[in-house]
DNA sequence: AATGAATGAGAGTTCATTCAT
DNA sequence: AATGAATGAACTCTCATTCAT
């Protein structure tokens, strides 16, 4: 397989660098097809368009390809998200609603990003590595829970009477379990949720 | 390795079934550990103590291992129960507990059986005839909350102002997401479940 | 590549056992032509007639096929000599000029077992298992030289003004080398070592 | 990584040669410790401190390098000697006992030159262009020998009764044997060699 | 019913070599 | 003169599967 240098004006030098994104990216295809389970590095060179012995070349192992991969996906995961809800001027609730909007959004055009962080997920039971870049991920996701509710208590977005951290603790189950419902079953979770939590408006 | 078919009476037509039994369990536990990806037919055979050929004997394929696999799961998984909880004379509001009793106990207690399942579910993205089993099993869970709903509101456990499959599409996303908790957090997510669903004793 | 099973009638059972030969005998004859630097899995499959898995399934790697030809190469080393000398009835003498038999032998019949000797010298270098191997090889020979002047002093074959020790050394060194002249060169070899080291018969 | 080519003063011309000098020794060096089995171009390029595609700038070929290292060390050997040995007054035993200080000194002193001379020598047996060079080595030893030994016979340092080209073929034989023994063996059969060529001294 | 032996296809990885710069 | 990037071929090893017994 010849390599597109040859063809296109912006090849070499101006393609340098973006080797290993092609080859994460073509990580990222296949693993939403095949899963971990039919990670085949020869697959991943194919994808890229390079030779099996260039994906070595940038990543020596498979090990080392996944170990990339993932934190790849921690960054793509940090910055995906769905466009901004309108704003009601109270930001617990705002940021409430992008919490729902985004999870909407994940399930309905992301699903391949839900479908590779799941795979990473099950894999990280076993690849410390792995375990290491989620447990980085979650913790962010968890944090920016955590100070949601925070902002809706403090704003009285939120009923006064509940418990924060017992806030937190069923908002992360919920969001974890969404995806059994499928994109359309959130919205009718998000008004539960807002009838449980949110104060009326006055 | 003479097989001990000669000196046990138990063996031949008794032991029949178990040959299968043993193959199961077997891949139940590697599966628990090294997940689908590390599912190696040999190790099976190794860990259920007969030849690779003798699995083949009665899978003949990997898939087929695999198909039996997810429906012996799926029994697994029916009659694996916490102990029953107290009842409070309220129908609805005991079926509930049980299912957070339940949860707590598979978080704790059978952590494997929540590895398997997850694996399973994964797989089931890519895998038709497991995804079959997996729904089935799911379609069984998500039928047995909605009667629980159905016997909450009918006996006045829970709030008559809420809706139904509002409450179940609830219930189904908090009870996948318990495992982003472990089983610690679970009795905060039941106490904040019950403040919002079930109506105070009168 | 069909396995000669189907055609030859002594096939399966008869042959049962012999496929480790055939590949110790293959590896023999690779390492002769191509050194172990030449020794490829492949080479030594196909030029046993089986399948490259087939070698994996006797020798799970090739560090355990090296390490089964280094015992093999130590059993053929031991059981290969020249016919016998005529006898002079002076036991130090026949067993001294055996020795020099055995050499020319080798060298001039058993050159690829000297070759794949020299091979496994050099690897023994950096292979502890080799060498642990080779080492017992040596020890057996030197101490069957040893043997040879014990007897040659005892019986009078040798001159008695000489260390036991030292003609021992010499005769080592003096074998080991013999292989820089070929087998031409061997007998005035012979000669010089007889005039030094043998009494003249009364 | 920018070479140090315009800082310093004697780069460009002056290191030409330095560059092949630098990759010959980095060559022997694994080879020392690898053998040729285990001589990789990426390893040597790195022990230089070259790229790899600098290698093959001044060596085209890993056989070009092999070549070129064959000839290196033919001269290395050439002039790597035991200091003096203290005048006899007598030519060829001078001679005789400096071939033994210079053995000893190999063994010692020398172990890797050994190994990579044994090395060397087991792959002359497939590689006729280190044969070539190995032979020509080898020839001009032996003819060193040779000379030592007309040396002692004309000045009457050896006992004249002995045929000149069996002692020549005796002492090769010896001398190609003494890494057999290591260096404390060698003094032993220094004195068995005296005692058996050696004329008394008046 | 059960097995040891054998295999084809394919896995990850390595290596000498090339090429544009 | 020197390099980073890229490659084809080949290497050891693995795995699900088959077959004669």
């Amino acid at each position: 397989m010849k390599p597109a240098s040859r063809e296109t004006p912006e090849s070499t030098a101006a393609r340098r660098g973006d080797r290993r994104q092609d080859l994460l990216k073509a990580t990222f295809d296949i693993i939403a097809v095949e899963g971990f389970e039919g990670l085949r590095t020869r697959a991943v060179a194919d994808r890229a368009g390079v030779n099996i012995a260039t994906l070595h070349y940038y990543y020596p192992t498979k090990a080392a390809l996944i170990e990339a991969f993932a934190y790849y996906l921690g960054e793509i995961f940090q910055r995906t998200h769905a466009p901004a809800v309108p704003s009601t001027g109270r930001g617990g609730l705002d940021r409430l609603r992008q919490e729902f909007a985004d999870a909407a959004y994940y399930l309905a055009e992301q699903k391949d990003l839900m479908t590779v962080m799941g795979e990473l997920a099950m894999r990280s039971q076993r690849d410390p590595v792995v375990k290491q870049n989620l447990d980085l991920m979650l913790f962010y996701w968890r944090q920016s829970l955590a100070e949601t509710v925070k902002e809706g208590l403090t704003d009285h977005s939120f009923r006064a009477d509940l418990d924060a951290d017992q806030i937190t603790a069923t908002l992360i189950a919920l969001f974890s379990g969404l995806a059994a419902l499928g994109p359309e079953g959130i919205e009718s979770v998000r008004q539960a949720v807002e009838q449980w939590l949110v104060c009326p408006e006055k």
